[in-house]
DNA sequence: CTCGATTTGATACATTATATCATTTCTCAG
DNA sequence: CTGAGAAATGATATAATGTATCAAATCGAG
């Protein structure tokens, strides 16, 4: 990952790996496998699980990239990036993300949550279900 | 899985399977993986990852056993069983957990972030931090 | 330029999870 | 009771996800 200087500003100061993976995201605009992203950025050099994974690492870091937990996927941050205090919910059957924004009232009241003895450095907080459409369908 | 019969009680009706791989789990009292649990097991005569597999799937199924997907691991319920209200917050050092109950003030709240076109099945709520004994050690 | 540090590439492997089919056990109609 | 079909379990194989490790290339100070 290139160096992160003064100015976090947006996407100056990706490496040309995490620029490749981050576009393999946007283009798909449905979360991905790590490997599902290799396949895609192959073409462009990338060959190597490893590569994959410490690109998707510098995003995630940046809040460039959210990790689903549920699903072991990848999507990129639907406000270009963001802080910690998103969530997400998903329709089980077509894939369907939305991202949520947490606003400080609603992050708050999770954060109390939390025992007392634990610092907290990351929340995950996934709302799994089915879309309108798919319920139709079934 | 055994059938499951018209009072839910407590742990009657569990499969043979399942009465192992849970009192696995409570043994421990800290998150296994499915191996973890396979390995433990495997005196008693389960030697598949199918059948630890299916034995948690059955025990999810009645809230007796959580997910915790941040570590791909699961985790006898801290209260015997319970249904979708539940959150934790765990150490990413020494990997101790704490389940925490949703009242339903805060489980309401939680949903309404929820869109309204998505119907909720499953909500996942996880802290990750570090306890007080693994900031003093560092 | 040259040394050491950081980043990237490559190989190999570990871990987590599931598809599939064979076997056994259970149900219950006859 | 019996035996055909359904359901659960056992077994094998493999897929999907993720990481440790070392080698090569690149970068930056001196
Ligand atoms: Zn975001
Ligand atoms: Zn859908
Ligand atoms: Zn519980
Ligand atoms: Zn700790």
């Amino acid at each position: 990952m290139a160096t992160k200087h003064q100015h976090d500003h947006a996407e100056d100061d990706l490496s040309a790996n995490e620029v490749r993976v981050l576009e393999a995201l946007r283009d798909s605009k449905e979360p991905m496998s790590a490997y599902a992203i290799l396949d895609r950025v192959r073409p462009s050099g990338i060959s190597h699980p490893p590569t994959v994974y410490r690109a998707l690492a510098g995003l995630e870091s940046l809040g460039m990239v959210h990790r689903l937990k549920s699903l072991s996927a990848f999507v990129a941050c639907g406000h270009g990036r963001c802080g910690g205090r998103f969530a997400f919910a998903f329709c089980r059957q077509c894939q369907r993300v939305e991202e949520i924004s947490l606003d400080d009232e609603h992050y708050d009241d999770l954060v109390k949550l939390v025992p007392k003895d634990i610092h907290l450095e990351q929340t995950t907080l996934e709302f799994a279900g089915l879309c309108s459409a798919c319920q139709a369908a079934a």
